[in-house]
RNA sequence: GUGGUUGUAGCUCAGUUGGUUAGAGCGCCAGAUUGUGGCUCUGGAGGUCGCCGGUUCGAACCCGGUCUUCCACC
């Protein structure tokens, strides 16, 4: 279930909460990306009581593959396995069997690819992805399709709309005619394609809305083309997906590109920006972004972000870190991860506040020319 | 002391029969990174080729001296 708490005036924004079954998942929300069960570096118990994430993700294809549905299944679902009491969602491996395995062939019945761990191959269809995701009990559960590359023609581009469309038809029918194995409800959300062509973005939304399932996603954006392109696309499919339901732009992206669709009326957000460019040394901070390995920090003794109400951001410098991070220290990747979703997780709890305030605009403004200048 | 051996970028090393502006890996300095393979990619700075002299149109390369590294022998 979810409920508008607050709108904005000016803009689409607006807040909200999204019920489920582990809990309440205040909107806009950022969700932290935990492909194979963890998020990189960082404890449970953290990413709840320090960074304070309601929901974070876990991928299909990664956990079919290891450790596996058998021991998911003896494991008691992926919630008990990794100890996470809170919203788990999961993404359908559409992305990842285009983005990591070699050799796939994709036929109307669905994707047979090769594991990247021991080349064995596998089918991944729309049904199968539903009731892998039934074992694995995420909360909310993602249709499978197919990201279409960017940049693409219109021709292939309807073609391949087309397609997860029909992916997605077999997804609600199976959806339906199951039930969740762990005994709560489960929400699968539908996802939007068709490139950065507005005709089929429409007629994509169209086809997402009309599954009447809890919530819509959009996919297929922030796969190279330009930034405006992202946001005309946010704003053609964000008039038809019904305004009273969540809209989870996937893998999206950087604070600026948050607070920008986020007035356009997107509620979810899950990139793994903080994440695997935080290990890499990009920190985000409340005064701009930080290349961490440049030199100039090394005698920056300051605490890594004042402002950030989390225990590495005001605890460690960023002399350390950079130390940490120069070095290869397993530490330095944690600190960074932190700090990064603490700001991530500040970031879309402030853009909530200045909505139920009324002064989202002028926020975000001045927020997008602090937070993502380079330092 | 004698014989051999070694010396080229911060480090480890290539470098053709002597032939334009001496290269690589790593490191360093920067940049990219958007539904995660603890990745990946791009660019940059940096060398009096131990030193001195000689041969040659031309020397990292050949010759002499000298210093240096390591080894063996006395």
């Amino acid at each position: 279930m979810f409920t508008i708490t607050a709108k904005d005036k000016d803009t689409r924004a607006r807040t909200g909460t999204l019920t489920t079954a582990h809990g309440d998942i205040p909107t806009p929300i950022f969700m932290p990306v935990g492909t194979a069960g963890t998020v990189k570096g960082i404890l449970q118990r953290d990413l709840a009581d320090d960074i304070n994430a309601p929901i974070i993700l876990g991928n299909t294809y990664h956990l079919y593959l290891r450790p596996g549905m058998e021991i998911l299944k003896a494991a008691g679902g992926l919630h008990k396995f990794i100890n996470w009491d809170r919203a788990l969602l999961t993404d359908s491996g559409g992305y990842q069997v285009f983005s990591l395995s070699a050799i796939r062939k994709v036929k109307q019945e669905g994707v047979t690819f090769s594991s990247h761990i021991d080349g064995s191959k596998h089918l991944f269809t729309p049904e199968n992805t539903v009731d892998i995701q039934r074992i694995i009990g995420a909360d909310i559960i993602m249709a499978f399709d197919e990201c279409t590359p960017w940049p693409c023609d219109h021709k292939q581009a309807a073609r391949s709309m087309n397609l997860t469309h029909q992916w997605l038809e077999r997804a609600v029918t199976r959806f339906r005619e199951t039930d969740p194995v762990w005994g709560y409800p489960q929400y699968l959300f539908p996802i939007v394609q068709g490139s950065t062509f507005e005709d089929l973005r429409r007629e994509s939304a169209e086809a997402a809305a009309s599954t009447g399932m809890e919530g819509m996603a959009i996919g297929g954006l922030s796969v190279g083309e330009p930034a405006e392109d992202m946001y005309r696309m946010i704003e053609v499919v964000n008039e038809i997906l019904p305004s009273d339901k969540p809209r989870y732009l996937m893998g999206v992206g950087t604070p600026e590109n948050l607070l920008e669709s986020i007035e356009r009326g997107i509620d979810m957000f899950d990139c793994v920006m903080p994440t695997r460019n935080g290990r890499n040394g990009m920190i985000f901070t409340n005064e701009g972004i930080i290349n961490i390995r440049n030199n100039k920090w090394a005698n920056d003794f300051s605490a890594i972000d004042g402002e950030c109400p989390s225990y590495v951001s005001r605890t460690f410098s960023k002399a350390y870190l950079r130390h940490l991070i120069m070095s290869g220290e397993m530490l330095g990747a944690q600190i960074a991860s932190m700090q990064n979703l603490a700001f991530y997780l500040y970031l879309v709890a402030q853009a909530r506040e200045k909505i139920a305030e009324g002064e989202f605009l002028k926020w975000k403004t001045s927020a997008i020319k602090r937070v993502s200048g380079r330092l």
